[in-house]
DNA sequence: CCCATTTAGATTGCATACAATTAAATTTAT
DNA sequence: ATAAATTTAATTGTATGCAATCTAAATGGG
């Protein structure tokens, strides 16, 4: 790569994995719609199917979101009477998420979804696996890096 | 993988993603900083650094964003005196984006930012290549996917 | 024990993103 | 030519994201 394509945006990792997620979500939107879900309510019930009364700290971890982002996002989810937000007794400082009845079973209308989007962004089993072992390797230096400087 | 843990976070390729594109974003916020611009603003810098005098249209088509997105921020890019917006005599419904001189200038300074942020993300060149063919390739398929359904 | 430090959430302010709609200009079909 | 369809931006409304700050609670060293 000569000099002068340095700057060029086709030449730019961070651009074509901006681009890629922005994409991703738009085609999550028509099978999220269904569900009434956004993709951010989307990915913080997966973490809560897989491990339900976690704290927001916990839940952040998890999707690299803070409380800025998940404050709001949680109320509305309550509004919506999918998750209980309380205060952990043994330390008050953190709040318990928790799903309701109805955020148990909204899980099996989501069993599809992964399957069908796989599907339609027409990338192999294969393909998509070694990409996702990348892309969680770079996730991970990235994220590394943060506090370094 | 087993039924079960399709729907784990951790499974999926497009949160990797995701989750990757803002932690790479937060890694160029200090950079940035030092030129007074946001991300999205220094990859609409890049296109026009690239190609200047060009329509919001054909912005959008690189940035893969659209004038709701755009509008706005042209609007504080002319603000902050970087480019200029006006409508095109050819074709009054299209609005042409020109860099100032101030625009032109603050390329050098942006020069450094592509091998500052490389370095830092601790990828090799040969694997940021080979990550880049390869989300290219993703992000122009999910893309043709859009208007299929 | 007590004060300084750390930690967890919430809040504020700013900047995206994007769906949906609107308005104006251009193109197309008849 | 002219009405209908299409195209381009702008606007509106909703939902993130995140830096920076604030508050309350817990922790730890002296």
């Amino acid at each position: 790569m000569d000099t002068g394509s340095i700057l060029k945006l086709d030449n730019q990792l961070c651009f074509a994995i901006y681009a890629c997620a922005r994409e991703f979500t738009k085609l999550y939107h028509p099978l999220l719609k269904e569900l009434g879900l956004t993709y951010t309510q989307y990915i913080t019930l997966l973490v809560l199917w897989e491990e339900d009364r976690i704290t927001v700290k916990h839940l952040g971890t998890r999707l690299y979101l803070d409380s800025g982002t998940l404050t709001p996002l949680l109320k509305k989810l309550e509004a919506m009477g999918l998750v209980t937000r309380e205060r952990d007794r043994q330390d008050e400082r953190s709040v318990i998420i928790a799903l309701t009845e109805q955020g148990i079973l909204l899980k099996e209308k989501a069993l599809d979804i992964p399957e069908q989007l796989i599907c339609q962004a027409g990338v192999s089993p294969t393909e998509a696996a070694g990409l996702h072992a990348q892309m969680t390797e770079l996730l991970k230096k990235v994220q590394a890096q943060q506090q370094v400087t």
